[in-house]
DNA sequence: TATTCATATGAACAAATATTCATATGAATA
DNA sequence: TATTCATATGAATATTTGTTCATATGAATA
């Protein structure tokens, strides 16, 4: 054992989690080295935070179904304009969705095939 | 224009959400014809909640390498076992984790290949 | 260039949720 | 069957987050 693992089962310990025996070493120490940055796992549920909000799901869908702007969205998700205008948002801030102004108009659309896909395998899962 | 469509622009116009005239209604009536149950998109939207906590990302993480025990993944997070018991409820529910039990020992793993599908689309999107 | 109007934004409030602490449960085994 | 120990759970707290209201912005056009 080295003086790393021993430091971090010291830890555990510390925080009163597990034990010292029933630690499976070799699971632990082969995940470990293939464990993606922090950073990235940040990221990565910051990006499914998105799609965990049933407003932000809607728009989603409908725009997965055709271009349109933020009052036909407003429109077919029986809410105000600002919630819609909010949400978008934070669709744009993750690269959700993208948009083009035609005149005073914002049209947007879902930004790539990812989308579709992430929402086709959430449906299939409940669906099941 | 149906009585229907009359009532629904009358609620926006309550709403204060959107004016009359800038609506495109093909696109709204069209969408609408084929927006699923309310219900089902909040069981998409509570389906992908699961995915947007950091902890629970983490869990679906190492779970996606090797099946594993409470006490392997709270190592494997350095975090406290009852935090990763209480996240484990949250994705047995959702039916993203199924477990067996071996002596006192729990291993946990993956329900099914949309998970791991899921993740690897978010990964891709956050990776371009 | 003054006005209009679709959209965006800031602040405030309400609601949801993750972690910790303390403790319960219940399967294995001494 | 009494004990052990991995896991589960309830309550409390702190933080995050979504919506509303009021107002700002800024592109089109009169």
């Amino acid at each position: 054992m080295t003086a790393e693992e021993k430091a971090r089962i010291q830890q555990e310990v510390d925080e009163g989690s597990c034990e010292f025996m029933h630690i499976h070493e070799e699971i632990v120490d082969k995940v470990e080295k293939v464990m993606p940055d922090e950073q990235q796992l940040l990221d990565l549920s910051e990006f499914f935070k998105v799609f965990g909000d049933s407003t932000r799901i809607k728009i989603l869908y409908v725009l997965s179904q055709s271009e349109m702007c933020v009052c036909d969205i407003a429109t077919l998700l029986q809410m105000g304009q600002s919630a819609i205008s909010h949400q978008l948002r934070v669709l744009k801030q993750m690269r959700l969705v993208t948009f083009r102004r035609d005149g005073k108009t914002v049209f947007y659309k879902l930004a790539d095939s990812h989308i579709q896909t992430i929402l086709a395998q959430g449906m299939e899962h409940i669906s099941e």
